[in-house]
DNA sequence: TGCGTGCGCTAAAGCGCTTGAGTGGAAAGA
DNA sequence: TCTTTCCACTCAAGCGCTTTAGCGCACGCA
């Protein structure tokens, strides 16, 4: 029968000193492992809160100046395109397994735009809420490193381009332009040379250099004809992409998606035009997941390890909030896996 | 030329009466609504306050016991399962509008289980971090709900059954024995008598509802040839599972899934095995979502709006938090949206 | 013996906010 | 006119922790 009990009290370090027989400062010394109290009575009072199953509150910890524990991710993207990606669930997931170690929140909030993002960032650092952030789908013109920079919070951006111009934050990038590099020349050597990217949100600097990327490559080889098209990563538009390039006089013999999702439906929106894969056109998805192995034929993709970026992103957000200098680390290359979606173009 | 600018001081509300010519309580009062200041004091110490741009700090409001203005979710799940799951990203989305628009944080844990689970509840108790939270995936023999009952901490279960032993926790539910019973109705019209129910993992609640509930619509129609068997949700134990029922002696002619994901895996398996839908399998997902429209054939499935699930969710844990009764609310009961992937049994 | 030194500890202030107990003055009642 | 009441506002304590200053003590040294 459970009668209302009053919630359980929290203990605090005054309880701990009365238990321990010592001062509150003692306390707090002896917790923080900091001099100025002996060992035995660090391990005194070490005992003690166990016992008592004491815990710092954050509350008091960060208004005397300690800072909040936590640390801010923001999704800055349109809600319906939220849906079936697995990208950001892994990389959160590898984040966590990183602050979790230390203790560390993670305050999460998604906003409609970069806009709300940034409104988000101030609201954050006004509320003393988090001590640092982790900034996702760097843009073209950026509003935010000039901002963070301006509040002072320290800030890892998760895949954008190295950035001199904001030498306080962090960034944490895959080399977008060496994979395209090395996916072009798998391609080539399959012997396509007519080549479409379906590419994502225009404005995200990944897309930007993807294209480049793609478009110096194919200048390098004489590839006369290959095209980005930016959408808006949805199923819907890369099946409507897909439609419109494949019924061009001149149809691309391959198709690069920049995320899984669109590659399935492009596989679809193919097959329903009667192209088959990768007979008449092969299909490379940017994104590895289970989709991929989810439709047939399995999609070619370049994989990389999302929860390992994760980790890696958290880790130099904790160097930082650690008074660490701010890097650039370079995670390394997505690999191309080859399944079934990829294959020689057809001897005409 | 960024130079490192020292970081912008957060104005507090000591600066704020020292501008407006009042003591600190005053501001207080002003800025919380609370009688004890003159309308005209009010809107002279907001005019201020929104000049400084100030906003109140949660580490200092939390301390003088007004709580932390946020609000905790723990996804306990296998990692491997994180993946391409659309329910969470869209119930996240749906609980941020809400909690977005009273200034609540939502502080996020991904947990490997249910204890560890439990852990972060009670660190986040300890350390003052959360004022409520949000509990999903509800089990049979759950101990979060005692323990939150023992932490006093306001929670609102997602997708558990009304719960009479915890009269402390609100809970929001939908009626999946109710759309079981409305999907075996669907399949029994189209001539389905053998019908089998590949769930999801074994001791979620809902699981154990919609097996129960199965197993007695089948009852009630004399159908004898039902079966439920437990997964782990991933697309590998969906196709596993496809195959090995579909090569019994006798298979199903109709494979209700408990995800989408499954579903599509299992579409696939079934394909593999010469089986082809819906002419000889029929296949319902229950969950809806554009992976149900990136397969051929397009799946049949069971949708609910999980944005509006988690709005739902999030507003009665705001009434919680602001001291209303626990109640207990129903959504709306999944409706089956038939596509390609069900159809008649074929005639023998 | 006296003095400086360092160690182990305590006292107290302060972080930014809330809140209950005053306080002074004007308006209302006797 | 004096008291009462009420209102607008101030004071000060307190939330749980960190941190600086300082205190007493034993020790080493001259």
């Amino acid at each position: 029968m459970a009668a209302k009990r009053p919630a359980a009290r929290r203990p605090t370090m005054k309880d701990i000193a009365r238990r321990a027989g010592v001062s509150e400062s003692a306390v707090s010394f002896a917790l923080n492992d900091r001099p100025g109290v002996s060992e035995i009575t660090r391990d005194r009072v070490r005992r003690v809160a166990e016992q008592l199953g004491w815990r710092p509150s954050t509350a008091a910890r960060a208004l005397s100046g300690e800072g909040a524990a936590t640390v801010g991710f923001v999704l800055a993207r349109p809600a319906h395109t939220l849906g079936v990606d697995s990208f950001f669930l892994q990389l959160v997931s590898g984040i966590q397994e990183v602050l979790a170690r230390r203790h560390l929140g993670l305050l999460f909030q998604v906003a409609p735009d970069v806009e709300d993002e940034c409104a988000v960032y101030r609201r954050w650092w006004a509320e003393h809420r988090v001590d640092g952030v982790l900034v996702v789908d760097p843009r073209t013109d950026d509003p935010r490193p000039d901002l963070l920079d301006e509040l002072g919070l320290p800030a890892v951006v998760i895949g954008g381009a190295p950035d001199e111009r904001h030498p306080g934050l962090s960034t944490v990038w895959a080399d977008d332009a060496g994979a395209m590099a090395a996916l072009v020349d798998a391609l080539h050597a399959l012997g396509h040379r007519r080549i479409v990217h379906i590419a994502g949100l225009p404005d995200l600097a990944h897309t930007e250099r993807r294209i480049r990327a793609l478009r110096a490559e194919a200048g390098r080889r004489g590839l006369g004809e290959v095209e980005s098209v930016t959408t808006d990563y949805s199923d819907a538009e890369g099946a409507a992409v897909t439609r419109r390039v494949l019924e061009a006089p001149a149809p691309p013999t391959a198709l690069v998606y920049d995320n899984d999702v669109m590659a399935v439906a492009g596989v679809a929106a193919a097959s329903g035009l009667g192209f088959s894969v990768p007979a008449d056109v092969s299909v490379v998805a940017w994104e590895d997941s289970a989709l991929c192995r989810m439709v047939k034929p399995w999609l070619s993709a370049l994989s990389r390890d999302s929860v390992e970026f994760g980790r890696t992103a958290a880790t130099e957000l904790t160097a930082l909030l650690d008074g660490g200098p701010a890097r650039t680390v370079r995670v390394p290359v997505p690999r191309l896996i080859e399944r079934d979606s990829t294959g020689p173009v057809r001897p005409l």
